[in-house]
RNA sequence: GGUUCCGUAGCUCAGCUGGAUAGAGCAACAGCCUUCUAAGCUGUGGGUCUUGGGUUCGAAUCCCAACGGAAUCACCA
């Protein structure tokens, strides 16, 4: 039971025996109290006064004295207005910190019997992965990590965008221009090669716009009927039509490019246990809307297209089947849900894509339900919001993005050289010094995104980089290898069962137990919101809490070995804490840096 | 124009199921390495929580409106 649970229940009983009335435990408001108060938690007296009928300052001393007259846990109470602060007894401390000591399934929940779907990531096989792209895989990661812990079994997903006019430009390009450069031959990563013809491709498409432009065709008419654009649209004909050509030029820069990101998912430390090409689910999808049309739900337009009548809950009509019967994004995304809820018998299914999608998984759900599944409540778009530079959004074709390779690059190096110029890691191996470079670099970059609120949109500034000082990934490892210096050289052995009932922890220890009691808690609203920022910023405050303590309480000194044992406890307790913390982000954390 | 999201210190962000004098980091300034790792710690300065109403003992937090910013409303994905 938590200390709050603990004392609503307590008051409850007071209120109970001193004014004989009943009050439900949880509706009494029980907070930390505030650093400037004496006490661990504070009643807040004020809603009682209408049952009381007495004075604030009253009600809260006969509550307090009725508490520590009754319960041998709470060793004394002051009130303040209407604030009762309460003092937990030296004992009960140490026996929450024995019992967190003793959890063998520390920061692992009790099992909830579901299975959720967790698709992130989602990338297009035509440009490297960027800044935002990594949001999207850490968001996706770490979520399912938390659900995991939460007592879910999590299915993490992915589906691969690699086919379309887009895959199909790159392919014109890299024929027109690429003269058979392969990954190979130009010792360039896949993914960024094909990205080059990305580029490459709309920069020849722009260059006929305008010719056809000053050619005096408006430039609408332009941008239709560009050659290159025709030939990507023909290329995509002869893709649906399996020509052996197109098709095995596809698979081949696919190629490249799923070698290019498998090495950027290692980096990262991500893995999928599904992955989906929409080159096989495109098609899915279209029974539904036969579907759909027999029972009503959808409609077919004079030209053949059918569509969803959504304006009567306030959205617009919605294209589902094109008028050539083919279909569009929508249909196969309903046709995959159903699949995969079917398949894999989920309870829910989360989506980590970006709210520029918003309205697009408004549209998914209600359709979904207007078709009669259940299931499509348990659907959780996971919305996240973009990444900005200093000058404002990335934009791919004015190379204004973040390479998400460059940057775990350049995250490893700030690493090194912080390490070099501290020296303190002069003396290990340099396979282990690498390894904790790596390990330094990709804590700081997926600290750093982790910690924002994911619906908020966020600022990065390449030009400052990412601080290694302060609330970052690197503060809170060097917290925990400062940590493990100290139980190693610890000279005393200890153990749950040193820790002595009587023993008094002074001010900060109480407070560093209490964080610690909050760990399961916290995991548990991570998980209910989707949001790591909480794990991420729990884990700040207790490693900035150890080192306020770690500063003026010189632990190693103590001549008390009760004392010493108990110490040592705490902060191996703490330590275990923050690798769970943190492992629930995908940060690993170093035994010293 | 409709809908949704955001607006907290110079900057980046916490806090939001209503509670006491609104918190961190960065940047600035002043200190602390003979002492368990200074990627740290301590201190100073910095705020009409966008604005205006409402709800109540009490509002950064809940409701309404305005202003500012973003996204979206494709036979693109």
């Amino acid at each position: 039971m938590t200390p709050e649970a603990f004392i609503q229940q307590k008051a409850a009983e007071a209120i109970q025996a001193i004014y004989s009335t009943e009050v439900a435990p949880a509706s009494l408001q029980v907070a930390v109290t505030r650093k400037e108060f004496e006490g661990d938690y504070t009643l807040v007296t004020f809603p009682l006064l209408k049952i009381t009928h007495q004075a604030p300052d009253a009600t809260g001393n006969a509550i307090g004295q009725w508490l520590v007259d009754n319960v041998k846990e709470i060793s004394a109470y002051n009130s303040v207005k209407g604030f009762l602060n309460l003092s937990f007894s030296a004992l009960y401390w140490n026996e929450a910190l024995l019992a967190l000591a003793a959890d063998d399934n520390f920061g692992q929940l009790s099992p909830t019997g579901k299975r959720i779907m967790v698709e992130f990531s989602s990338p297009n096989t035509n440009k490297p992965l960027h800044l935002g792209h990594i949001r999207n895989n850490l968001l996706g990661d770490s979520v399912s990590r938390i659900l995991k812990a939460c007592g879910n079994e999590v299915v993490k997903s992915t589906i691969v965008n690699d086919r379309g006019v887009h895959i199909c430009k790159s392919m014109l390009a890299w024929e027109k221009c690429f003269d058979g450069a392969t990954p190979e031959s130009t010792g360039k990563k896949g993914d960024h090669l094909v990205g080059d013809c990305y580029v490459a491709f709309d920069k020849m498409y722009k260059a006929e716009v305008k010719e056809l432009m000053a050619g005096g065709m408006d430039e609408e008419e332009a941008k239709k009927q560009a050659p290159s654009l025709r030939e990507a649209h023909e290329m995509l004909v002869k893709w649906e039509q399996n020509d052996p050509h197109v098709r095995s030029l596809w698979s081949m820069m696919n190629g490249w490019v799923y070698k290019g990101f498998d090495e950027t998912y290692a980096a990262l430390g991500i893995s999928f246990d599904q992955v989906d090409h929409e080159s096989e689910t495109y098609l899915l999808g279209k029974e539904l809307v036969q579907k759909g049309l027999r029972e009503g739900v959808f409609v077919t337009d004079p030209d053949g297209s059918v569509w969803c009548d959504l304006t009567a809950d306030g959205l617009d009509r919605k294209l589902v089947l094109r008028g050539d019967g083919t279909s569009v994004y929508i249909t196969q995304d309903l046709g995959t849900a159903e699949r995969r809820f079917a398949n894999y018998k989920l309870d829910s299914h989360v989506y980590v894509v970006g709210n520029e999608q918003d309205y697009h998984f408004q549209v998914l759900k209600l359709i979904l339900k207007k078709l009669g599944f259940a299931w499509a409540d348990q659907i959780y778009h996971l919305s996240y919001g973009m990444v900005e530079l200093p000058e404002g959004k990335m934009k791919s074709r004015e190379g204004t993005v973040v390479d998400a390779d460059d940057l775990i690059q350049q995250m490893y190096e700030e690493a090194k050289s912080t390490s070099e110029e501290s020296g303190k890691l002069a003396d290990i191996p340099e396979a282990e010094r690498e390894a904790l470079y790596h390990m330094i670099g990709l804590g700081a970059l997926k600290y750093f995104i982790i910690k924002v609120d994911p619906k908020k949109t966020m600022l990065f500034n390449p030009a400052e980089s990412i601080d290694f000082n302060g609330n970052t990934g690197p503060f809170i490892q060097y917290t925990h290898a400062r940590i493990c210096s100290i139980l190693r050289k610890a000279t005393v052995p200890f153990g749950v069962s040193d820790i002595r009932p009587e023993a008094e922890p002074s001010a900060k220890e109480i407070r560093l137990v209490k964080l610690l009691g909050l760990y399961p808690g916290k995991v548990a609203e991570a998980g209910a919101a989707f949001s790591p920022a909480v794990i991420a910023n729990y884990a700040y405050e207790l490693a900035k809490e150890f080192n306020q303590y770690y500063h003026d309480t010189p632990i190693l000194k103590e001549a008390d070995e009760a004392v010493l044992k108990y110490r040592l406890e705490l902060i191996s307790v703490l330590a275990r804490t923050l690798r769970s913390a943190m492992a629930l982000l995908g940060i690993q954390l170093p035994e010293r840096m």
